[in-house]
DNA sequence: GCTACTCTGGACCTAGCGGTCCAATCTAGG
DNA sequence: CCTAGATTGGACCGCTAGGTCCAGAGTAGC
């Protein structure tokens, strides 16, 4: 796809992704058809199309890398800089406090069941996301380790993936049961687990 | 709905949803129509329609029912009987176990997530399998506590809370990354947790 | 300002799929 | 057996929604 876009263009495309994500975030991927889109976006059928050659399929590839740059863009900057315990518990609240904001309206989780899992394409983008985060969580803890706050015998890798599934443990039952305790509950315990000591 | 259904009425009602449920494992939800299931299930468009009136929706919910008793139905019957610490561990590698084996085809899931969260009849299955889940795993922790196997400062409803959010975001991340580690690490995680010593 | 290419509008097409209907065929109970 | 109601087969319908097409407007570069 040599495509040449110009200024103009690029902002169309970008408008469609962004409409399209937005409309998806409300109502599920699978009430939102290619009109609807087009409404939300103010464009043509024969954009959609110009800017997606593939169709919809496409489209909602394109709305999910967005997304799953939302995801990690949303937790900045504490994310970034998880360096003390002090600046654990405030990215918790960030946490917390983001998913609480958006409740059922997870657009990722809708579109990678919708996408479908087989899919390698979407599978290339959540692997991408989960590995980002997953980076990020480990180098928080291993500073922990480094100053000392936690016990040196804790296994980076493995208490990051603990971390991450807590979340996405925590946001899926937020998600089907409308409840914020589960995340609340997962990531205290998760995070205190961090600091008690080993036998 | 004063349904009288024979026994064979019962059973062909039974076969349709086992094939629909067995269908849209494979398949995943939107990718199942009428069609595929009349012809899974060996049965003709208007017995579907005959035993579920609301059509697909309803057909829909029958298996979102049927499945949410599997996932209880399939740890049993380790998850009953959580009273000591080496039975958690069987209860540990069964759940492992059980996801291992069938990767990304958690129906569940799938169903929820195309049924809509917004949708109270299909959050009210949702619900009860997790307050049942919940309650079996808050009794485990319950017992080790009084048999002195961990702490007596257990907060026991955050405890299990936690674990089944580590079970759930494992089993999420497994289905959309295709790694198993995440839920070794995140259980592994959760229930060592469990056993530190409280500062 | 010419030209080539991008960008836009919207009518139109078509397949798939949920849903309807009715006639034929079993089966339980008297 | 007889009959009312449950059960079954399958043709048919109509809408939704993805996808196609082409003509016209805008625009960048020479």
């Amino acid at each position: 796809m040599e495509r040449v876009l110009t200024a103009k263009g690029a902002a169309t495309r970008q408008r469609i992704v962004e409409g399209a994500a937005q409309l998806i975030r409300v109502e599920g991927v699978q009430n939102v058809g290619l009109d609807d889109i087009r409404g939300a976006s103010s464009t043509s059928k024969s954009q959609l199309f110009h800017y997606f050659p593939d169709g919809k399929a496409d489209l909602m590839f394109a709305v999910a890398q967005y997304e799953a740059g939302q995801v990690i863009a949303d937790q900045m900057p504490q994310l970034g800089d998880l360096t003390t315990w002090r600046k654990w518990q405030a990215w918790r609240r960030r946490v917390i406090q983001i998913y609480d904001a958006q409740r059922q309206a997870c657009a990722l989780s809708a579109l990678t069941s919708q996408l479908g899992t087989a899919n390698p394409a979407t599978r290339d983008i959540v692997n991408a996301l989960t590995d980002e985060w997953h980076a990020y969580l480990a180098a928080g803890v291993r500073a922990l380790k480094e100053s000392g706050e936690i016990d040196a015998r804790v296994d980076v890798a493995k208490s990051a993936a603990a971390i991450l599934a807590a979340v996405t443990g925590g946001a899926t039952l937020l998600q089907s049961t409308d409840r914020l305790s589960y995340l609340e509950d997962a990531l205290t315990e998760a995070l205190d687990g961090l600091r008690r000591p080993r036998r």
